[in-house]
RNA sequence: GCCCAUGUAGCUCAGUCGGUAGAGCACACCCUUGGUAAGGGUGUGGUCGUGGGUUCAAUUCCCACCAUGGGCUCCA
């Protein structure tokens, strides 16, 4: 959703958008005077402005915001637009001490309004209409009558930290969304409706997949047994996946003392994100935030040989992080977590094709999910965060940089880059996608880590029997259980693929009459292997078959005194197709086909 | 962690301008035995997020904390 797309830059909507957040900022000086504005940009669906405001607004203030920007609209404003020079900027924005800052940025050339570098030093610009100026490159519309002011709607108020960092000053946040037709708007309104309807964290409560309770404690997830379901069908398909890659099991403890976190030198860069130590008879120990430090150990509890590389261990491992408490957000961001994980060793020429392995698997993943909408991003390191978000050594950052850009690129794997998001140990490439709020997410990662074999002292015997030092992969295509199954309850809507949906068929006698047969089915279908569930409430039909619906159950199997005779069921497909009197076994032969294949359809 | 908002039954919500609360669904029981998305009745269920304060009296007002939501920061 926030990919990054150029045409929308030249776009007219991209000018709406930023008119408005200008107008926005024009009506909100006009109610607030001594506020100071900082930046106001066009975003995905909409556009925001920060101010720092004299006094706090609420909810219900964006609506006489609103009414004011729709007189301004109304007045049929031209933008103007004035290039000048940075002393005759500094005298129009004397006041506002954040338009200042910018200004000098702008004049040192170099950084552009959220201090990213800029490649040639950019000209100094107003645009200005009605009352407002705003220091600003544009681009704009040319008259305010150019807005359907039917179109434009401020949503929300937020905080959000001056250029992003959370060391500044907290800004008000004002979001506001804004099209080219009130058509649009409302079209735009009701997805967001839409969205809320699969959100993962009303699913997973209506499906009863997971719990959150406040005595256990925030992002600790109660997996219910729907939701134990689901976790244990992702993992048989990764061992699977995994079996067949090669890769080799192992099980390691949810804890350990200190000194292994020294060792791997996770413990300055990551201490704040680990639950504070447990002492016992003066040894700490930590619940372990990753699993790579103990896979390490295992790797190097015995001499190896360039003969059992690639080692790729993996392992379903629990791991702990303590995630700010803002940063929480249902299972997609949670305190405790099963990774996809695994560590693949491999010698420096094997680890293209290794890489890349793992790049496939995660396509035949996407592929199998029927995931489309995500984005891979090779995640760099920044030369400002050598040394303290990153291990300082530029020239293996360089260097392994360039291995996996090389990679990708060869194997023509698109891909976008982005500087300051690396693991501290090395590059990696992110597998982004969107929650359906819009919130972006990482799912799965595959890194590559060339600090950690070195403080681990980690090496093998080569062909000429030399030590030499393997380079590890960090990978989890799967993410964390908690991850995925969030995503997956909000791609499904809560519909899985028969091989997924905890409760696969439902059996619904349509009178008491029905019963014994239908607990006979329902044994059948258990003795092969089948989820399946019979509805003997006293319930109607009708309603049995809306509460099987409303859970999402792929097959309903209605069955009446006709079926019972005939020894035979009527299939009711959660997509509503109905096939009546269908022998069982040919039925059982169609669930055990989806179950097999991990088929999409029903 | 930061800014803002919210917190009443398992869920979705109403309500009390300070006198300890109500609906629908869910759940239990009874009646109903019905052909593809809600049959009917009765009933159970809440120290109104937690802890303080003000008050004759607090779910309601004030404070603190906790949790959740929208963002920021951060991330699998």
């Amino acid at each position: 959703m926030s990919q990054p797309n150029q045409k929308y830059e030249e776009s007219q909507l991209y000018r709406i958008r930023h008119s408005a957040a200008h107008i926005m900022a024009q009506a909100v000086l006009e109610f607030y005077p001594g506020t100071k504005y900082t930046i106001g940009p066009p975003v995905e669906n909409g556009f925001y402005y920060d101010f720092e405001l004299p006094e706090q607004i609420t909810q219900e203030d964006l609506e006489k915001i609103e009414k004011r920007m729709r007189q301004i609209i109304a007045g049929h404003h031209e933008f103007r637009k004035e290039v000048i020079s940075a002393d005759q900027a500094r005298k129009v924005f004397e006041d506002q001490p954040y338009k200042l800052e910018l200004i000098e940025g702008l004049e040192k050339g170099g950084l552009d309004e959220y201090g990213e570098p800029l490649d040639v030093k950019p000209e100094i610009s107003l645009y200005r209409h009605d009352t407002f100026t705003d220091l600003c490159r544009g681009p704009h519309v040319e008259n305010t009558k150019q807005i359907n002011p039917a179109a434009v709607k401020l949503m929300s108020i937020a905080g959000a930290y001056w250029r992003g960092d959370e060391k500044n000053k907290m800004l008000t946040r004002i979001y506001g969304t804004a099209w080219e037709k009130p058509d649009d708007l409302k079209h735009y309104l009701k997805m967001l409706e839409e969205a809320k309807k699969r959100d993962h964290r009303k699913l997973g409560r209506e499906l009863e997949i997971f719990i959150f309770d406040d005595e256990v404690g925030p992002g600790l997830p109660l997996w219910l047994p729907n939701g134990g379901i689901l976790i244990e069908e992702l993992e048989k398909l990764a061992k699977e996946m995994e079996e067949r890659a090669g890769y080799v099991r192992v099980r390691t403890p949810n804890l350990s003392k200190e000194d292994l976190f020294v060792h791997s030198g996770h413990l300055p860069y990551y201490a704040e994100s680990m639950y504070p130590p447990m002492e016992l008879e003066g040894v700490k120990y930590y619940v372990k935030p990753m699993n790579c430090p103990m896979h390490h150990k295992i790797f190097a509890a015995r001499p190896r040989s360039y003969r059992e590389l690639p080692l790729r261990l993996a392992e379903y491992g629990t791991c702990y992080r303590y995630e700010k408490s803002g940063e929480l957000f249902g299972l997609m961001r949670v305190r405790s977590m099963q990774m996809n994980d695994a560590h693949l060793y491999v010698a420096e020429d094997q680890f293209e094709d290794e890489f890349m392995g793992v790049i496939g698997l995660y396509h035949e993943y996407f592929k199998l999910f029927g995931i489309e909408k995500y984005v891979m991003r090779l995640s760099l390191h920044s030369k400002a965060g050598l040394g303290k978000k990153y291990v300082d050594n530029e020239r293996l950052w360089l260097k392994t940089e360039d291995m996996v850009r090389h990679a990708m690129t060869s194997h023509n794997v698109p891909f976008v880059e982005a500087q300051d998001e690396a693991a501290f140990y090395g590059p990696k490439i992110d597998v982004q996608i969107w929650s359906v709020i819009g919130r972006e997410f990482s799912l799965a990662t595959n890194q590559v880590d060339f600090a950690q074999p070195a403080r681990f002292d980690l090496k093998f015997v080569n062909k000429d029997g030399r030590e030499e030092m393997p380079l590890v992969i960090h990978r989890a295509p799967l993410s964390t259980h908690e991850r995925m199954v969030g995503f997956l309850i909000e791609h499904y809507a809560g519909a899985f693929p028969v091989w997924l949906a905890p409760e696969q068929v439902r059996v619904i006698p349509i009178t008491d009459a029905q019963n014994e047969y239908a607990v006979q089915i329902e044994s059948q279908l258990r003795a092969e292997g089948v989820r399946a569930g019979a509805d003997l409430s006293s319930e109607r039909m009708n309603a049995k078959i809306r509460n099987a619906q409303l859970f999402k159950v792929p097959y309903m199997l209605v069955i009446g005194a006709n079926e019972a005779a005939a020894g035979q069921v009527s299939l009711r497909a959660r997509d509503g197709s109905q096939q009546n009197n269908i022998p069982l076994g040919e039925f059982m032969a169609r669930v055990k086909d989806r179950i097999i294949r991990r088929a999409a359809d029903l």
